[in-house]
DNA sequence: GCGCGGCGGGAGAGCGCTCTCCCAGCGCTG
DNA sequence: CAGCGCTGGGAGAGCGCTCTCCCGCCGCGC
């Protein structure tokens, strides 16, 4: 009973099971992973030695000569201007995007029996270490949230060749997996329920435009509006949060204040549209149209509940475990897309 | 230039490093892990070395070794009750609980260099499966989120003697590191603030009552209540969900019609309260005063904005971080508990 | 001038596992 | 009955690192 410099007590190894059960160290390791014809008899001898010993495999030392982890990292790449402690991070973890990210990987990671590690980077210096460690065998693949469009973190890891499924398409073409919405058919699904309403005066809230999610959305919306005979209409840009679309909100009811539908690019600013529409004694949705995106938890919250654009993200974060799980079991893999196609959800906003 | 079989170039090693650097490889561990008095001039030809090879120390090696990772794990425990696929685990993650607790836990680990590996259990079986791995070295230690009070979860590590840090207190006593609210404190203000506003049929929904956070929370709320007069009022317990908030808030109506102060366990029921109140014609403040808990960006969304008990989670869960890496640095340290204080965020609700 | 202490650095063991060899034993064929 | 193929299982070489042990050198004191 040796102490390791933990102060635990030493704890059994393979070697130990294999005394126990009178074989060798090696037809342990082959029966723990069900590899080759292992008499069925010894098998239930290792089994029992296994219990007996209350063994669990060493992953480190397993990881040394296999060169896998069992781990997958979600890699959230913020550009550079936020600094590393800015709250940007903070209003993104709190953002039910992230939320539903995660639910959707767990669901396929953990049955598959693995871990996820949560990976930030934000400086430039932070994303070549983090291609190193990645390299060097920290995590088997990647799930990348990348946050900023001229982010050169999928260049460097499809460069490096690693393991990896972005959530959203690149702002480039690259040689990289990715899954991601129609997001310009979310956008005239948008266009056509507004103008389907006798909407005459619409008025966009948009995403960041660098953002490629968010151009498409307004692509789509713009394109579909224009079939409609709207040639133009106003749209000022938000960052996603709630705040920022009460202040988009507002400005357009200043510029546009016979305005009677919007289209906004996500669920938490439509709450903050509404917001700012209820502050403006406008009713919704007989005086104005409101049409959120994302079905959040923000959506079904709202008052009046936002009619919105179904993104069905967990299931596109389980579709893009998936796939990473498939490119790590065999490297060869070429770049997959999977686009999955939005719905419109119909509430009482619009 | 030979090729692993995850089939890329060979990395370069320590054996590599030492080559380049015309030192051994117990010198180049020496200069990269800071150790030891080393010729300064070496320290540079030994760095150089490392940049010109791209050198990236191999986790797995180093872990089998110093029996450390450089991870921590939070583990979200659920009941067994809740099964794997139940969409509870979901809306817990989209819950901003989560995120906050994410965030905070991030800004203590990342600049320490320490990884963060999420881990749910739902059955028994995960975790006594989890207390393996753990002794195992999966992690160096455990920030915990038991969300269900007859898990034994908590026990198992205390008595692994694992190092781990539980976000609210155990339901029952145990030695264990724990980092929480004084919900009592909390639930005090909330009394106060109704009490002060001249409320005279004032009602609460709490959220499960086995939950020590949520039972903290109830206690203090109706000691304060008594002491300002009021030896009764009725409470209806909803599960943190914006969902159940709204339907205990219509059945408060329907017992109490005349109620005019209610105490809401966590804004995101008191969201739904202040929908349901919207939805029976009351107004808020002026007929009806709402007071939501935790100060998440749902007090902010909602309309009117909500007057809430301020629960400082992200400096809980950096704190938690903190004792934690405290702890694994030295493992005789005894269990922690640091309580933090809740304040009263007066806004339009009440 | 010799001995001794201290410090810088090399050699090499070993962390716990997987996996390639290789050998023993069995059943089959000629 | 010899020879051959096949299969089950043992021996042992590493995976890449850390860390102990030890040795050689330099500077000091007597």
């Amino acid at each position: 009973m040796s102490t390791d410099r933990r102060g635990g007590t030493r704890l059994p190894t393979l070697e130990d099971v294999a005394q126990v059960a009178g074989v060798s160290r090696a037809t342990v390791s082959r029966v723990i992973n069900g590899v080759r014809n292992v008499d069925p008899r010894l098998h239930e001898v290792v089994w029992n030695a296994v219990d007996a010993t209350g063994y669990v495999p060493n992953r480190a030392a397993r990881s040394l000569v296999t060169r896998r982890t069992g781990t997958v990292a979600l890699v959230v790449s913020d550009s550079e201007e936020h600094a590393e402690d800015d709250p940007f991070m903070g209003r993104f973890f709190t953002d039910p995007f992230f939320g539903r990210v995660v639910g959707g990987l767990m669901s396929v990671l953990r049955p598959a029996g693995v871990q996820l590690a949560l990976q930030l980077v934000g400086s430039t210096d932070a994303r070549t270490r983090l291609v190193g460690d990645l390299r060097q065998g920290q995590a088997d693949g990647v799930v990348l949230l990348s946050l900023h469009p001229e982010d050169e973190l999928p260049r460097l890891l499809a460069e490096a060749g690693l393991a990896a499924v972005m959530i959203g398409r690149p702002a480039r073409p690259l040689p990289i997996s990715y899954v991601d919405l129609a997001n310009e058919t979310g956008g005239a699904l948008a266009a056509d329920r507004l103008a389907a309403r006798g909407c005459r005066r619409v008025a966009m809230i948009s995403g960041p435009v660098d953002v490629p999610a968010s151009a498409d959305r307004m692509a789509g919306f713009r394109r579909a509006m224009a079939r409609h005979g709207h040639a133009w209409f106003p749209c000022v840009p938000g960052n996603f949060t709630h705040d920022s679309g009460e202040r988009a909100m507002r400005r357009l009811l200043a510029e546009q204040p016979e305005l009677d539908g919007v289209f906004v690019a996500n669920d938490l600013m439509a709450q903050g549209a509404l917001a700012a529409l209820r502050d403006a004694g406008r009713a919704v949705p007989q005086e104005v149209a409101v049409i959120g995106f994302d079905d959040s938890s923000a959506a079904l919250a709202a008052r009046p509940a936002l009619t919105t654009i179904r993104h069905p993200l967990e299931d596109m974060a389980a579709e893009s475990a998936r796939l990473l799980l498939a490119r790590v079991d065999d490297p060869t893999l070429r770049p997959t897309s999977v686009i999955f196609e939005p719905t419109l959800v119909p509430r009482q906003s619009a």
